[in-house]
DNA sequence: TGTACATCAGTGAACGCGCGTTCACTGATGTAC
DNA sequence: TGTACATCAGTGAACGCGCGTTCACTGATGTAC
């Protein structure tokens, strides 16, 4: 959606568009390039490119740059909520949720790299304190939800009691890290998918109760 | 080791000093403030002043800051593979192999906040290309060390031959990175050696084989 | 139906700041004679 | 032992660039009358 220019060469003012519009264009557009590039290659000109205007427009949807990252992080929390709450509504036991979780969120950031960029970015922790702190909150709130679901195994005899769950909820982090992150270093060599079907019968057979007589190996 | 000034109030100059002495003082600086900072907050003039010299003196040293991240770099493989080298010279199999390496890496992860940093920053990825590559090609060697050991414990029947070696690699660093990551995001909360021992028998008994009987659950 | 006016998004020029880097100069140290 | 000179690390001023942000102005759209 650039800016375009009339066959004779002269550049087109771009179409006045309603703010509520343009905040998600350049939410958007924004992701895009967090995405793409990075939280350091988020630019305001960049972003204005993207949707078309020119960088001062810009101002007239967004108090700063920080707004636009304050409204990306609200976004990502939703994602991840929307999961937790997914897994939640479905029946089926502690290790069934967990594996269906892993699925979700593995999905999820594959088809958004900007949450792993923005979570691992430095920009951002030496950015605003209050968005560190959001970053924080978002991600121990979805520890919780899942240290939640241990509990609730362990409580019904589907996971191994004596594990801290604690322990379990950030090893199942853990499993999703590398997707993200390894995926660059490895360049295509990775598929997800397949990780997931190899990776989570390792981690199930850890954390659900082993047969009797075993427990001392 | 900031300047100095008299008891009389006059700025001293900083001692004149080896370049090759100056050096190692200025990686260690640069070290210390990404360990503190991330990648983003490393500036010239943050080394200056924690070696002592002026901004401009930096360039006496190296020629450029990217070539500091270049020094940086190098220090970094040569400590990771180390700790493949040391574990490769001590007896054992693959279980107790690995179960050295995560002990080793979880504590030079911890004790070197800078690793981390580095290898998840989105500065470097967009900084020059060969910088984004050598990372690359640290976490790659890294990972294929890592695969070695777990295809030699296939072979002599201690690990499960199933399992695809790539995918085990990669849950190993999996096991690694939540300390790093995490640690910042729940505080003081996370103790790493406990997280290692509560960790590692999960994940050991996932990879070690399973009594007959048991493979289908 | 037409005209005047208010609203508000789009624009380009300019500002200010941080920061990496350059440069001419200083002054300490070691060496040649 | 003393003097002249070369070397090289330290210094402060200045430059240039990127980039977020501001501002006065433009012009399109909708509304009141």
């Amino acid at each position: 959606v650039n800016r375009k220019s009339h066959q004779d060469g002269r550049i087109m003012r771009a179409p006045k568009t309603e703010t509520e519009v343009r905040q998600e264009q350049i939410a958007g557009a924004a992701i895009d390039l967090i995405a793409a590039e990075g939280v350091n290659a988020l630019s305001i000109a960049g972003i204005a490119q993207r949707v078309g205007i020119v960088p001062s427009a810009f101002y007239r949807h967004f108090k700063s740059k920080d707004d636009v990252l304050d409204a990306i992080l609200d976004q990502l929390q939703t994602m991840l909520l929307a999961n937790v709450e997914a897994v939640r509504k479905e029946t089926g036991r502690a290790p069934e949720r967990l594996k269906s979780l892993l699925q979700r969120h593995v999905r999820l950031l594959s088809e958004n790299r900007a949450i792993p960029r923005i979570v691992f970015s430095d920009s951002i922790n030496g950015g605003r304190p209050g968005q560190k702190a959001k970053v924080k909150r978002i991600v121990a709130g979805y520890l919780a939800e899942v240290r939640k679901i241990v509990v609730e195994g362990q409580r019904d005899g589907a996971l191994q009691a004596e594990l801290s769950p604690q322990a379990v909820a950030v090893m199942f982090l853990g499993l999703v890290l590398p997707t993200a992150v390894i995926r660059d270093v490895i360049g295509g060599r990775l598929d997800v998918d397949r990780y997931v079907e190899a990776a989570w019968p390792v981690f199930e057979r850890g954390i659900t109760p082993w047969p009797a007589g075993l427990k001392n190996r």
